[in-house]
DNA sequence: TGACGAACTGACGGGTCAGTCAGTCAGTCG
DNA sequence: CGACTGACTGACTGACCCGTCAGTTCGTCA
């Protein structure tokens, strides 16, 4: 028998699996298009085994948006975490902030907002995760001020402008599909950067 | 009977009263949860009638969500259009663009983007119109630098990034139900402005 | 007055889809 | 071995909702 601990691992494993079936769903289909069939079909699993696992499926929903946000985070830590002068990891966030860099991911993120609105897990996920990013592009910015290669009047404010601007575009680039292009994009950005870090 | 030169004013009206009534529908329940029905409810006619005027649903929200947004672009322009120095009317378009003067407006471009992300007719509304402010912002800071009021170096960079800067700001604070406040949000502006017209 | 058509109704068909449930099967424990 | 349990199936149901259509009302024109 199990130990009283929570499930064992094939039961997480198989948890696993199906919230990064649904997060391919999700980035083909859209998070509003995706069905309970879809993700069942994409494991060749039924649709009871997904019930099984999670109760409903905004529950489902909101777990594979995290899961992937979480990854994706995780991800973004690591690439900082590496040597480098504050200018580089300031270049490294920056870059992988960027629309260009993974459109599929900034899809989700613009229709993880709309959903935010209406739900409450949607709203605390894209929360945290959105303050978590910030946070790490407004520690490079500190480092960068403390080490004295940056100018920064306010280290956090000049992150939140930075973040938003690159949400802004994002939008910009991603929804419209591509009114302004990748170049002007990253003129705008790094003009916003270099004026933020003096 | 009619002229040959398309609908009567009887007709036009039902059909901006039902846009009308679209978009409150789709203010408190959000895009996505909208019903035909629904509108019909709010205006006491029969969901028969919705369709007499709007073949389909999708293309009933997307004349509701360009009508709203032409109506919204419209107000901005009439603002605009005063007498005032260069610094007055950005202040002007700036308010106007921002987060806390209407939640629910933005809210339903929140949504309108992530619906641009699959629907054609949206991702055109959405890309007019969103173009057509940044527009006006454009022409208020190239008007303060002839004027030499502004010192922006490239007023259509400026207005791009103050754009989507306070696109992203509206995210921050709308979406995530407040996690910034109201004068911090409008600190994070104020000081972009000043950097950006120098 | 009677014919006609535009505006409108409301019931209904048909498709979709989340969630349920009775039952299967494999593995485990005593 | 036999009882038991947890993972899993797949058919089913009930609700929802879009779009249709036969029929009604009413103003207008000949």
């Amino acid at each position: 028998m199990e130990k009283s601990e929570g499930p064992g691992p094939a039961v997480e494993k198989r948890r696993i699996q199906i919230l990064e079936a649904t997060c391919t769903v999700m980035r083909k289909q859209g998070i509003a298009a995706t069905r309970v069939g879809d993700v069942a079909k994409c494991l060749g699993i039924s649709t009871g085994l997904v019930h099984y696992h999670f109760d409903t499926k905004d529950e489902l929903l909101a777990a594979a948006f995290r899961h992937a946000a979480e990854k994706e985070l995780e991800a973004l830590r690591l690439l900082v975490n590496t040597d480098g002068t504050p200018r580089e990891l300031l270049d490294i966030v920056v870059d992988n902030f960027f629309p260009a860099s993974d459109f599929p991911s900034w899809r989700l993120w613009i229709e993880g907002w709309a959903v935010a609105l209406r739900s409450e897990s949607f709203r605390r996920t894209v929360m945290e995760l959105d303050e978590a990013w910030i946070e790490v592009l407004a520690d490079t910015l500190t480092d960068g001020v403390a080490s004295g290669d940056f100018a920064c009047v306010n280290p956090r404010d000049s992150a939140w402008r930075l973040a938003c601007l690159i949400e802004g575009l994002a939008i910009q680039q991603v929804a419209h599909g591509g009114v302004i292009n990748d170049v002007e994009t990253r003129r705008l950005v790094a003009d916003a950067v270099e004026a933020e870090i003096g």
